[in-house]
DNA sequence: TTAATAAGCAAACGTTTGTTTGGTTATCGG
DNA sequence: CCGATAACCAAACAAACGTTTGCTTATTAA
């Protein structure tokens, strides 16, 4: 009795044309990515994939969506369990931010890689999608313990910088994210230590 | 006596062909701009411009060669002019390429904004021009006092990560990139002395 | 078994794309 | 003034593009 059957007709291969755009998107990025790209990639014609979505921005949308929603779940589960310990946290959320962009899936790669300005009809949709995702980075940063004259933000957007660029330099067998996410994360930790306990410096290096 | 008579026939819309072009290829990416918007913006037709380049990838390797030409020269000019010391140096170079970042021309901002990968009949040219000039930086990190046991690589791509996304949420009047370059080197510089400085701390702060 | 519908095929549509071709105009040295 | 050529126009080309339409197949619930 074979049991590999499909339980609801559903079971088609939506999943499927999301996986291969997602790569696609990535690799070629949006613009340069046919839907007959996409239609090859998973064995079908070009038309059947309206049966799918509406249009193509429509499919960056949604695989974009995708993206966020796999990140933001990787991020706020390391922050379920980690500690309460500020910097922790966010190295914790830095791990696990690196993890799903280098989970070979590709989504939340889409998410950093396809600029919203590729995509004029959904620029603004994918602006708050991602606005709303980096929020999570706006509230770890509140909450560490640094001088009041650091600038928090430039700070944020520093390591959000750092690690949105990773993908490009990324060599497995010699980088993994946790190690990155420790030697970013220190970066910014041992910096207000070192400026806490500095007080004369060369010109040009004082805050 | 009108002096302003063109010297030469070729004091033609060459240039303003390559300034329209850096700036669509940066708004739009080089895909979705199309050698009729470059067309438009120049008050040209579209076959008109052929006789400048014979083909769009080679207008944009043109454009990314300039970009990398204006943007080597910003950072070199700084450090012919910097001090000895080698995070002055360094700073000296980072405030140099936000700068060039950050000029309105937007041929620098081609530079690490257009993806190799979106240009495949170019992308080997594309990327040796990057990496020529981020050699510069590799000097730079070489040159540094810091401890042994520190990754100068990941130091080096986090600070090009944290630069070439400045673009992206950079605002006139509140940033600078003086301002800017003095808190990511500074960040940097003080992290060696936090760590330095530091022999216990929580666990996974260690290097 | 049958009616309904999910899923995909086959083929084409009109548009936009990068590019070419042949002719036209303006500027220049001689 | 004239031949040369730099610079551009006008018009079209074939290919690739996103998308639509009508039809076929497969699966399901009844």
């Amino acid at each position: 009795m074979i049991e590999a059957r499909p339980k609801t007709r559903s079971n088609n291969r939506r999943e499927k044309i999301f996986d291969a755009a997602a790569v696609l998107f990535v690799e070629k990025g949006f613009s340069s990515t046919s839907i007959r790209d996409i239609a090859k990639a998973t064995d079908m014609l070009p038309g059947s994939l309206y049966y799918h979505f509406s249009s193509k921005e429509d499919l960056l949308t949604a695989v974009f969506e995708e993206g966020v929603k796999r990140i933001s779940e990787s991020v706020d589960t390391a922050l379920a369990n980690a500690s309460q310990d500020p910097w922790e946290r966010l190295q914790a959320a830095s791990e696990a931010h690196l993890s799903a962009l280098l989970d070979g899936s590709n989504y939340a790669q889409v998410v950093v890689r396809i600029l919203p300005s590729d995509v004029p009809g959904a620029e603004e949709t994918l602006v708050l999608l991602r606005d709303e995702y980096e929020s999570r980075f706006i509230s770890l940063f509140n909450d560490l313990p640094i001088a009041s004259d650091i600038d928090r933000s430039v700070q944020r957007l520093m390591l959000i910088g750092a690690m949105n660029h990773v993908p490009v330099w990324f060599r497995k067998g010699r980088d993994t994210p946790a190690g990155l996410a420790h030697k970013f994360i220190s970066t910014l930790r041992y910096a207000q230590i070192g400026a806490e306990m500095t007080y004369d410096l060369p010109s040009g290096v004082k805050a």
